[in-house]
Parts: C-alpha cells; sequence; structure tokens
RNA sequence: GACCCUAUCGUCCAGUGGUCCAGGACACUCCCCUUUCACGGGAGUAACACGGGUUCGAAUCCCGUUAGGGUCGCCA
C-alpha cells in the first residue's frame, strides 16, 4: 500500500510556463520533499512543434528559477526514462498490444479507440474526496491517430505506470478525465496511483488564466525583477496555507508542514498586488549579497556600470527599503553611476524655479565645502544651520539639493545620498546644476 | 445541454456544532513617523450567496436554488 512515493509534473511545451503550471510544480515537488520522495519531470511532446527545443527549455528555466529542481527527466535523465513522450513510441506499442490482446480497441477511421466497460467509477480524490462517475453515456476514448501518433489520456496513464508514480497532483482540470484514466488502469490490471486534485488559478475576475493575462507567465516575473523565493512563497499561499496567519514562509517549513489534505478545494484568484508586496517583503529582509546578486542582471541590462562593489553595496542600501521589483532598482540608481543623469522637468521646475533657490545652492555648497567628515549627520547639521542662518526652513535647501544632485524630487534620504554620493560628486553637480540653470533663466 | 467540483471581507487565507455580532494578510481610507518617496507603527471600511431542514445551538452537518469553475477532442 505504502508504495515510494514518486510524483511528477508533465507539462507540454507550449512555448511558456503558467503560473497555474508553475503551482503544480511546487506543490508536487513539495509533496516530494516532505516525504522523501522523488520528483519526476516528464515532457508531454506528443504533438511536435517546430519551437519545441525552445519550448522546452523555458519550462526548464521557470522551473529552475523557482528552485523546482528535478531528480529525474528533462535534461537528467534517469532510470525510467527515456522522459519525452515522442522518444517513447515501443512503450506505447507494448501496452497497446496488451489492450488488443483483450479485445478492448477497436479501429475507427484509422484511430484507435478504447472500449469503455460503461461502469461506474469511483475516483478517491486525496483532495476532493470521494467523486463518482457515471460512464454509460460516454463515448469511447481515442488513443491514438490515424498518424500513429498518441494521445494523451493514453501515454499520461503507460507513462506513471512505467515510471511507477505514486500519486497524480494535478489541476482540477484533469478531475473528470481521471475516470477514463482509471478506466485504463484497469484494463492493464494495474493499481491505479493515489489522485489529488488542485483547483484551478484564476484571474482577478474569476476568470480563467489564459496566456495572455497579466501574470500569467512565469516569464513575465522572471523579467520584471520578481525574487524567485517570494513568487514561489506566493504560489504555496494560493490553496494552501500554514494556518498561523503567517504570510512569509521559509520553503524549508512550507515543506515539513505540506500535506494534500490540507489544500483548498476552491479556485483561487491571483493577487498580483500581494505578490508585489510579497516581494517587496523578501526584499528587505535578504541579505545585501542577495539583494546585489539579483539586481546585477538589471543593472546590466540598463547599461550602469558598476566597477565598484563597495560603492555599489551603498547605493543599494539607500534604495533596498524604497523598491519593490529588481526591475525597478537601474532608476533608481543610476545617478550614481554616471554624471550624466537627466534632469526632471517637473522636479526642477517646483524645486529649483522658486525664487532664491539658486542661491540658496551656491550658500550650501560653499557650507558643504567647510565640512571636513563627509558624514551624513555632519551634512544635516550643516544644511540645517545654513537654512537657520538664512531664517528659512529646511526644506528649501533640502529640495533644490535633492534635484542638484540627482535630477529628480523622489530618492533616497538627502543626506545619506550624499554621505554615499561623496565630496567630489556632491560639489561639482551643485556647482553643475547652479551654472547650468542660471543660464537657463529657471 | 449532460456530468463533476466549488461557494467566509474586492482578493488570498483562518475558522471543521457553542469560546465568531467571524480572525490575519493584500488593496483602500485616515493618523503617526519622515520637510522627498518609501519602510515602519496605529486606526478604520468590508464577508459567512440564497432558501429550506437537522440541532438546545450552525459559517461549520443535510437538501434545494443560484452563481462561478471544470470536463464532455483524432488538445494536453
Amino acid at each position: 500500500m505504502s508504495r515510494p512515493v514518486r510524483v511528477r509534473f508533465a507539462p507540454s511545451p507550449t512555448g511558456y510556463l503558467h503560473v497555474g503550471g508553475a503551482r503544480t510544480a511546487l506543490f508536487n515537488w513539495l509533496f516530494a520533499r516532505h516525504h522523501g520522495g522523488v520528483f519526476v519531470l516528464r515532457i508531454e511532446d506528443t504533438d511536435k512543434s517546430r519551437e519545441k527545443e525552445t519550448a522546452v527549455q523555458i519550462i526548464y528555466d521557470g522551473l529552475r528559477w523557482l528552485g523546482l529542481e528535478w531528480d529525474e527527466g528533462g535534461d537528467k535523465g534517469g532510470p525510467f526514462g527515456p522522459y519525452h513522450q515522442t522518444e517513447r513510441n515501443d512503450i506505447y506499442h507494448r501496452y497497446l498490444k496488451v489492450l488488443q490482446r483483450q479485445g478492448l480497441v477497436y479501429e475507427d477511421e484509422g484511430a484507435v479507440r478504447f472500449r469503455s466497460p460503461r461502469r461506474p467509477v469511483v475516483v478517491d480524490d486525496e483532495i476532493c474526496g470521494r467523486v463518482e462517475f457515471d460512464r454509460s453515456l460516454e463515448p469511447d476514448m481515442t488513443i491514438r491517430r490515424p498518424d500513429g501518433s498518441w494521445i494523451f489520456h493514453f501515454a499520461n496513464v503507460v507513462d506513471d505506470i512505467e515510471m511507477r508514480i505514486s500519486h497524480v497532483i494535478r489541476g482540477e482540470d484533469h478531475l473528470s478525465n481521471t475516470a477514463k484514466h482509471i478506466e485504463l488502469y484497469q484494463a492493464f490490471e494495474h493499481e491505479p496511483p493515489r489522485f489529488a486534485h488542485l483547483p484551478l488559478i484564476l484571474n482577478q475576475d474569476g476568470s480563467k488564466m489564459s496566456k495572455r493575462d497579466e501574470g500569467a507567465s512565469v516569464g513575465s516575473y522572471i523579467e520584471a525583477g520578481y525574487a524567485p523565493e517570494a513568487v514561489r512563497n506566493y504560489l504555496c499561499l494560493l490553496g494552501w496555507s500554514p494556518k498561523d496567519n503567517r504570510e512569509m514562509i521559509p520553503i524549508e517549513e512550507v515543506i515539513a508542514l505540506f500535506d494534500l489534505n490540507k489544500i483548498n478545494r476552491r479556485n483561487a484568484a491571483f493577487d498580483l498586488n500581494k505578490c508585489l508586496w510579497l516581494n517587496g517583503q523578501y526584499m528587505r529582509q535578504m541579505s545585501l549579497e542577495r539583494f546585489c546578486e539579483l539586481s546585477l542582471p538589471f543593472l546590466r541590462a540598463a547599461n550602469i556600470k558598476t566597477p565598484d562593489t563597495a560603492y555599489l553595496l551603498q547605493v543599494l542600501v539607500l534604495v533596498r527599503e524604497r523598491v519593490k521589483l529588481f526591475g525597478e532598482v537601474p532608476e533608481w540608481v543610476n545617478y550614481f553611476f554616471t554624471d550624466h543623469y537627466s534632469y526632471d522637468p517637473a522636479a526642477v521646475a517646483k524645486a529649483l524655479g522658486k525664487p532664491g533657490a539658486l542661491d540658496r545652492l551656491v550658500q550650501l555648497a560653499e557650507a558643504f565645502r567647510q565640512i571636513p567628515d563627509w558624514r551624513a549627520d555632519a551634512l544635516e547639521a550643516g544644511l540645517k544651520s545654513v537654512a537657520a542662518k538664512a531664517g528659512l526652513k529646511a526644506g528649501e535647501f533640502i529640495h533644490p539639493a535633492r534635484v542638484a544632485v540627482s535630477g529628480r524630487a523622489i530618492g533616497p534620504s538627502l543626506y545619506h545620498m550624499l554621505e554615499v554620493l561623496g565630496r567630489d560628486r556632491v560639489l561639482s553637480r551643485l556647482e553643475r546644476t547652479i551654472g547650468r540653470f542660471s543660464r537657463e533663466q529657471v
């Protein structure tokens, strides 16, 4: 009864990895890890498209990005291969013969059909419970096309038998199909695996999530700059819960707590907003090294050169609290790495356009030149004393200064920003800004 | 249409007959912190789909209705 736990994720290479599929993979992986079992990746590529190579690669990349490494299959091989259905023809033929010998199949216009026993079938599902299907009115299913290729239901069952799959954990869209599958298991006189049908992931409006929908593809999270651990955490929360109101939960704990019968039976709508929030949480709690590692690809893509790692880390500390996606990092830090930053017109108009703003920058630059110890607290004291002397509020200096050194109205704490930028950059940027906007008569 | 699954705040989840005039999180509103933007802290709005049962007692059990989703392919 207690066979070794072997589960599989069996995607077909469609050119993208759907979040629903990713969650199915995740739950299979969690189940395998919880039980010390094996997680198999099988590619259901019965229909051979030209894009297959890249489509399969996209699946590998998506799963690996999420940290869902498989034990067998895919590009790894294993004792029950091959793991691509197109390469398993001989096996399917062997199983077809078994059915033929029993007279359970017949030809119909060149296709091969399986003769249904038309008896009620009971699916004892780990998640949905006992479900009974009346099969008496169902048409016989096709298992092979006239061109010799195999139909999903047949190949799927044969593979699960051959690969010794103990638990089939898949989307609820397969619940009805399971009755057909069980008829096949019976015909092969093979005990069916345990079944667990996961509720589906829907769009925010309750409609079915399809390829086009925002956030439907795992690739979109990679591109936007999500942390994989955050997306994975979010996916865990869709249909499963640690039961103690925690939102952020380490994957090791999820593995320890994971249990099929604690899975919700209700479809879940994908809340991109919450996923984004969770990502922000992860960004703030991960190590600075990790933060840097995940930022780097985006900095490179934005052509931002960061030769000085120590400086880069200081910069990242400043923006870490303010971003929710790694994709946002470049726009937040670019002026730390180049003097050729652009000035946001609205920010310029607001902060530098005020009467006397440039004068105040002159005073500020003068005061900053006298500061011996270029640190945030000294800069703050310096700025405040200049403001006091002028009889103005600190803000009258802060805002122009920010725009002058960064070109924008939004950014990290001014004093810390100045400290990290360093004396030379700050002073030259102040001067440059004064010169430029005096000429332009802002 | 037939069959199957589901039904707690807008969304995700907690709740498995009394401790629930229902708890947490996201989002939203307000306040505090901060002369930027965020973070953080605090407060608030907001739900047991409906109708019947069962029971001393129901969000929790049963039936029906309605709604949503799924399956009925020589797609997977």
